[in-house]
Order: C-alpha cells, then sequence, then structure tokens
RNA sequence: UCCUCUUUAGCUCAGUUGGUUAGAGCACCUGACUGUUAAUCAGGGGGUCCUUGGUUCAAGUCCAAGAAGGGGAGCCA
C-alpha cells in the first residue's frame, strides 16, 4: 500500500506561482471538471488555495481509464506527476500527470454542484457544500484576509484584542432584542408567588441573554488598557428580513480611553481604508474573478444602472477622504433636495429632528456626495443613552459611516464621561441605574473621555467582495426560520 | 412585521386563450473524437408542475388559504 501522504506536497497557489517548472510533484485536489477524449483526458484540480485550478493531463490507457471513469466533479484526488509549461492555452503551467489516487469519489447522480453558474439562492441551500465553488471560495479567502487586516490594524497601533462576554445578563444598551439563554425547562417553567417566572432557579440565577454588543464591556477595559478592540459573534432576535441583516454576526468594536468624536472618525476611516487596501494588495485573484462576475452579472442592465467595477471602487474609497458632515447639515442638503422638493421621497424631510430613512442616506452618499459620508452630532432623540451630550443639549457626540451600496457601516459615538449627566440621560430613557452600576463605576472613578464604534463585518465583507446579501458572505447564515447546518 | 414578486426535471428556465403523451439548455448515462478550457458531436434515461381546498366536461395554466424563497421597507451593524 502506498502512503500517498508522504510524498512532497506545495499547494496549488504555490505551484502555479513557482519561477520554473520541469520538477517532480504531488497535489492534493478536489476535481472541478474532467474533460476527456480518446487519448487524453484533462482534470482541472482546485484545492482552494487560490481561485486558479491546475490542470493535470492524464495520458489514457486501461489501466488509467478504469480509475477516471470513477472521476467526477467533486471528487478529491491525489495526483502526482511533472508540472511542465502549458502545452495548452489558458494556464502557464500543467500536471503532467503519472499517478493518480482517488481519495474519495463523488457520486455524480447526487453530487448537487454543477462546473456552470449557479445561483446564490441554490448555493445557500447547500451551504455546506458552496465552499466548493468558485464564488465562495473567493468570498472565504477575502473573509479571512479581512479578519487578518482588522487585528494586524489595531495590532500596529497600540490596540489590545479583548473578548467580551458572549453570554450577558444586562439587558441596557437596547440594540435590539436578544436571544435569550436558559437551562430551565420551558415545559415547566418554576414560578414565583406572583407567578411570573422564577430566573432564581436558572443556570446563572437570573435571566440571561446572548449578546447584542461588546461595548459595555469594552469601555471597562479602555478605561485601563486605554485602546481596546473587541471581534466577536454578535447576536439580535429582530425579525428584519433585508440582505443586510443577520441574527448572528460578526462586529469589530474598539473603544479609545482619552480620545474625542474626531479621533474615532479618524480610527474609523483609517481602518475601513486599511482594511480595502489590503484587500487589494493580497486578494487581487479573488477581486478580479468577483469583479468579472458582477460585470457579466450586470451585461443585461442599462449602462446607467450598472454598478462602479469593483476595483475602481475600492480604490476610490482609499484614495479619497470621507465627506464629514453633521446630522443638521445633512438635513438641509436633503430639504432642498430635488427629490425631496418634487416628493419623491417616500419619508418627506420637513423639519430638524427626523430619522434619516434608508433612501436619505442613500440619497446623500450615491447621488449627492458619491462616496461613503460620516454624519454627525445626531439628535439625542434619536441614539443611544450613552452618547455625549454636546453643549447645545440637543445634539450627541455620534457618528455614522455610510457606505454605497450599504448605508450604515459603521456606528458609534464619543461617550458621556460625566456621571450625572449620564445618569440624568438613563432616567430619561429608563434604563435602570441599578444593574448597570458597574458601569457608572467608570465614570466615578477616574472617568475620562472615550469614544468608539461598532462595525459590522459582513458589512464591510459586502463592500470589499461586491456581494449583495450578507447571507452569502458568511458560511452559515442565521436568519429568521433559517438554522440550518 | 409590512409591501411586492417568485415556486415546473439535479440546476437554470420556457410553457400561448384552460384542451390530447409537459419542453429546452446544462448535469448524468452510452457511443464518437490525438490537447481540452463550463470541450465538442450523436443518442438515451429523468417530473409530487410547492401544499391543501375550490371552480370546470377538462387545471401546470383560473380562484382562495398556507408554506418556502427573492427584492424593497422598518429596526440596525
Amino acid at each position: 500500500m502506498i502512503n500517498y501522504m508522504s510524498s512532497k506536497k506545495l499547494n496549488i497557489k504555490a505551484l502555479l506561482n513557482l519561477p520554473q517548472a520541469n520538477i517532480e510533484v504531488a497535489v492534493d485536489a478536489w476535481v472541478r471538471t474532467k474533460r476527456q477524449s480518446k487519448n487524453v483526458a484533462f482534470l482541472a484540480l482546485n484545492d482552494g488555495s487560490t481561485i486558479h485550478n491546475l490542470q493535470a493531463v492524464v495520458d489514457v490507457d486501461d489501466q488509467i481509464e478504469s480509475i477516471l471513469d470513477r472521476i467526477h466533479t467533486g471528487a478529491s484526488v491525489h495526483v502526482e506527476g511533472i508540472l511542465i509549461p502549458s502545452e495548452g492555452k489558458g494556464q502557464s503551467y500543467e500536471l503532467k500527470t503519472t499517478t493518480i489516487h482517488i481519495w474519495g469519489e463523488a457520486n455524480p447522480d447526487e453530487y448537487p454542484l454543477q462546473p456552470k453558474k449557479h445561483s446564490l439562492e441554490f448555493l445557500r441551500e447547500i451551504a455546506h457544500l458552496r465552499f466548493r465553488s468558485n464564488l465562495f471560495g473567493a468570498v472565504t479567502r477575502i473573509r479571512h484576509a479581512m479578519i487578518f487586516a482588522i487585528h494586524n490594524y489595531f495590532n500596529q497601533n497600540g490596540f489590545y484584542n479583548v473578548h467580551t462576554p458572549i453570554i450577558t445578563a444586562s439587558d441596557a444598551e437596547g440594540a435590539g432584542e436578544m436571544f435569550q439563554v436558559t437551562t430551565l425547562d420551558l415545559n415547566n417553567l418554576p414560578k414565583t408567588e406572583d407567578g411570573s417566572i422564577d430566573y432564581s432557579k436558572d443556570f446563572f440565577g437570573k435571566s440571561a441573554n446572548l449578546t447584542v454588543s461588546g461595548q459595555l464591556e469594552a469601555e471597562l477595559a479602555a478605561m485601563a488598557l486605554s485602546k481596546v478592540y473587541t471581534f466577536g459573534p454578535t447576536f439580535r432576535a429582530e425579525n428584519s428580513n433585508t440582505s443586510r441583516h443577520l441574527a448572528e454576526f460578526w462586529m469589530i468594536e474598539p473603544e479609545v480611553a482619552f480620545a474625542d468624536i474626531n479621533d474615532d472618525m479618524d480610527l474609523a476611516e483609517g481602518l475601513l481604508k486599511y482594511c480595502v487596501q489590503y484587500a487589494l494588495d493580497h486578494c487581487n485573484d479573488d477581486l478580479q474573478f468577483l469583479s468579472e462576475r458582477i460585470i457579466a452579472e450586470e451585461k443585461s442592465l442599462p449602462e446607467k444602472d450598472r454598478s462602479m467595477e469593483l476595483i475602481e471602487k475600492l480604490k476610490m474609497v482609499v484614495d479619497n477622504d470621507f465627506v464629514r458632515i453633521t446630522y443638521t447639515e445633512a438635513i438641509d442638503i436633503l430639504k432642498n433636495s430635488n427629490p425631496n422638493k418634487k416628493k419623491k421621497f417616500n419619508y418627506i424631510i420637513e423639519a430638524w429632528g427626523a430619522d434619516l430613512q434608508s433612501e436619505h442616506e442613500r440619497y446623500l452618499v450615491e447621488k449627492h456626495f458619491q462616496k461613503p459620508v460620516i454624519l454627525t452630532d445626531y439628535p439625542k432623540e434619536i441614539k443611544a443613552f450613552y452618547m455625549k451630550l454636546n453643549e447645545d443639549n440637543q445634539t450627541v457626540r455620534a457618528m455614522d459611516i455610510l457606505f454605497p451600496g450599504i448605508g450604515e457601516i459603521v456606528g458609534g459615538s464619543q461617550r458621556e464621561e460625566d456621571y450625572e449627566k449620564l445618569v440624568g440621560r438613563m432616567r430619561e430613557m429608563h434604563i435602570p441605574e441599578k444593574e448597570m452600576s458597574w458601569y457608572l463605576d467608570t465614570r466615578k472613578f477616574g472617568s475620562a473621555p472615550h469614544a468608539g464604534f461598532g462595525l459590522g463585518f459582513e458589512r464591510l465583507l459586502l463592500f470589499v467582495t461586491g456581494m449583495g446579501n450578507v447571507r452569502d458572505v458568511i458560511a452559515f447564515p442565521r436568519t429568521p426560520k433559517n438554522c440550518e447546518f
């Protein structure tokens, strides 16, 4: 029995980048397509290291034909041979095959992936196999690159990563509906004398939920380590069915002490530009593939409805400063805008204080400025309790970053560091002080101005990959009525 | 949750005014082919027309309810 594991192996990305060929190599990979004629067969091999396939060229004889007969799209194989300059067009190198070993067959009557374009909806239904598509392979590699870039950026800038809790008993931030975590028997709930559920019998001795944000805990860490960030899973039990929402998503939340809202905006803009530049520098092949895919997809659209070419769009973000305007300025622009005057908006902007709808954000980003926009200083009524009150007593130092095609990608603020003002805001918004004493302690002992934001990781990926739905940039999306795999 | 569209072969889709045995391309199987690039050419097999109920001599097609999915909105990241 030959031990195929012991052979000298390189991944396909490394092989295709070798400066010269004519060497013996071994490759483990999955078969994308097989093309066979009487005397020669071609296997397109992919091991996920790159979007590109390695072409194995196989001279057909009786013995090898019996192996080839068992190889179909999706099979995993070990192939040995000599890497040579390709005799055919379409690739620089190819593998002149001497040995084929099948690790695992893929029954073609059952294997759902074909060497053709599948719909995103179909791929979502076979999420366990869609890693093997060109598209999801590219997205997955870019997702990894962005995770890496984020940690890199913060590490290089003196931030410490903190793991904030995933299970939490505080329901303070009001960021959305929460998933409850319990070990109680739902068919036989313990009750108190007044008939309500007796959470003292629950695992933690009180009601607990999955986190909707690591921000409050990150603030605690920032009040000692100065610059921290979290990057973890976040859970929202909202019944939102959109291309931009998940029940389980990943969020980046930096928190910086001795920083104001301008520092916060600089940090966010710096992070976003670093990530996009990192993708341009490290994911060129995958971006190229995604770009071509979008162009093919939009070919039938009239020119005015087509989106900017992906790589051009990414460069545009890196090369241009984000527009920074206040909410008040945005309202003025919107009030005087054509769609507002001609009543094209579904929600007409009439007065200061109105919450901005998606259509307004899109107008500002996609029509008026045509680049990322940071909106600041929102009315306090439409923002969270912890945001720092401006001297006008009307607005808070919030900042939202709006991206073309995506909308809000970052939401952040300078935090209210004044104990009395913070307690005042909590009372106005009916947030229980008692349960939040640990949070308020930071304002009691050595309080300091500080700021932070939340960046939706999947929304960043939407922008970088040009995909249209967050369900296609996370391996196993969790959405209302969907928890497969 | 609201508005809207969709659901026909493994996949992508066509199916006329309600009318005989529901079609195509791809995939699969068989054969041909000396180098292909989602190979090509010829032939073949493959259907709970989303579900339930209704109208009708007759329903893939019309009506009602439901389910699943897409797009948009709200909420947000």
